[in-house]
DNA sequence: ACGCTCCCTGTACGGTGTACGCGTCCCGCT
DNA sequence: AGCGGGACGCGTACACCGTACAGGGAGCGT
């Protein structure tokens, strides 16, 4: 279909779309490079190294070839982190879509916790979400879970999309910043614990910053006794567990509306209520 | 390994914690540089062509130095953009803390609508919090209003936190995502409805694709007659008040909680819900 | 007149992404 | 058997990046 008109209109580039050519021979020669090679060199490169160390050369280094040859496989550096991420995205496990007695609920705390492992696993993916628009096939597929499994919890239709903003775009953001921690800490060789306790104990020796910290220290002091990422842990089921009870009063809010509407076809007259 | 100590400890070196020259004067000479001046250029041109184009020798340019003069003023570029980061933050209007009898929801919701025009009116920000760790002045009085508005919310001081976490990790993730929608779109030369669009058709195209775009294509098109953004505003202003109404369900059960527990010293079924 | 500190500039180094062109191999066609 | 052409990889080169380092020239206290 595209083949007419191949360089047609402004669409919206992207390698997602850019035609692949049909099929790679060259099965009997397993020393050349191969864009599934190239790809997991990648991801391993950036779980490794992080996004900022990553580099084509150091890629190509990394593979045994010279630059230039990756990029017989891959226009640009930005396709081929779009293709990492797709990658990454994959390794998400999607709830069995068959059974259909599952709570919503079970289904969607474990997608955002596979979520929410995968961001942590691959520190590097938050960044380049905040980059690239992705819609390879993982990424969709996973969407399309969260998708479905909210079309089961009651919520109208016009709210679904907005509930799963609440759920997975917190999922983002927290994982976000918590990775951001860790490789602060990682880069110090220092661990959560020591390094709050480094933050803490610089601001305090600043005066100007002292009050400003006392309330942020306050709150966590509340908790004394857990670790830093037992915290973080613990925000993060408590917070999931607050959504997940968000959506479940917006659906009585919104089941209370249309009863209403039934029941009296007049204007919340006299029995509107009840 | 700790006897290297000629380093002063090894406290997390920050632009904030940095010794500032206690006085600047020189005030007579107009003409000069200027910590002050040199972040407003920076947010400006940040402002203006997004952080990839972004570059100390076209600040320096702007400025009309040369790229070296600013060093005087700032280490590096890392701490420059963190300067700039705060001064973004410094835009967030802050609720009057005096107000004692006012609603918390209205001040959470005051706080993040804030929090979310400050995010897309700087679509760098969001890119920038995901890389530098951030406690300059400013954000810190916004981190602090805050946790002083969900103080206010009823809810336990080990929660306060995972709330807190909940509502502006969200909208952190959201804005970033929008933000980012936005300048591809610009980008472009075309707006979020036309680009939607063109995704569609292009993704409808490729077979493959069909299949997994099916459902979100149809999510979408249950709210035709709105624009991608006021998509996006009703998204917004829908989780926002799934969060509050999480909040509330949230305490509600702390509640119960803590009143079953002095009532009959059990802590297990809270809810019925499950 | 001296030096000192503050501000600014010029040059240079090692890095980046990638455009372009040159091989060199192997496959299929004639 | 020969050959054309695509698939694949390499070397070189360019523009640009962040920034280390060594001055240079004002204004100052002495």
């Amino acid at each position: 279909m595209a083949a007419t008109s191949d360089r047609a209109g402004k669409q919206p580039k992207s390698v997602w779309l850019a035609e692949r050519p049909p099929v790679k021979r060259k099965a009997d020669q397993p020393a050349g490079l191969d864009l599934d090679k190239i790809v997991a060199a990648t991801v391993r490169l950036l779980d490794a190294e992080g996004l900022a160390k990553f580099s084509m050369r150091r890629l190509a280094a990394e593979l045994g070839v010279t630059a230039m040859s990756v990029y017989w496989y891959v226009d640009t550096k930005d396709d081929l982190l779009e293709l990492a991420m797709d990658a990454a995205a994959g390794e998400i496990d999607l709830p069995d879509e068959s059974d259909e007695g599952a709570d919503w609920r079970d289904q969607l705390r474990h997608l955002a916790t596979e979520y929410r492992t995968m961001l942590l696993a691959h520190p590097w993916v938050p960044r380049l979400l905040g980059e690239y628009i992705n819609f390879g096939p993982h990424s969709m597929a996973f969407s399309n879970a969260t998708l479905r499994v909210m079309a089961r919890s009651g919520l109208s239709k016009e709210s679904t999309s907005g509930a799963l903003a609440a759920v997975f775009q917190f999922v983002y953001g927290f994982c976000t910043i918590q990775g951001l921690h860790r490789a602060r800490c990682r880069a110090e060789g220092s661990t959560l614990d020591e390094y709050f306790q480094q933050v803490v104990g610089a601001v305090r020796s600043r005066p100007e910053f002292a009050e400003a910290m006392e309330l942020s220290v306050k709150a966590v002091y509340a908790r004394k006794g857990l670790t830093a990422e037992q915290m973080l842990e613990h925000d993060f089921a408590f917070a999931l567990d607050l959504q997940i009870a968000g959506i479940e009063a917006m659906r009585e809010r919104e089941l209370a509306r249309t009863e209403e509407g039934r029941d009296g076809g007049r204007q919340e007259g006299l029995d509107g209520a009840r």
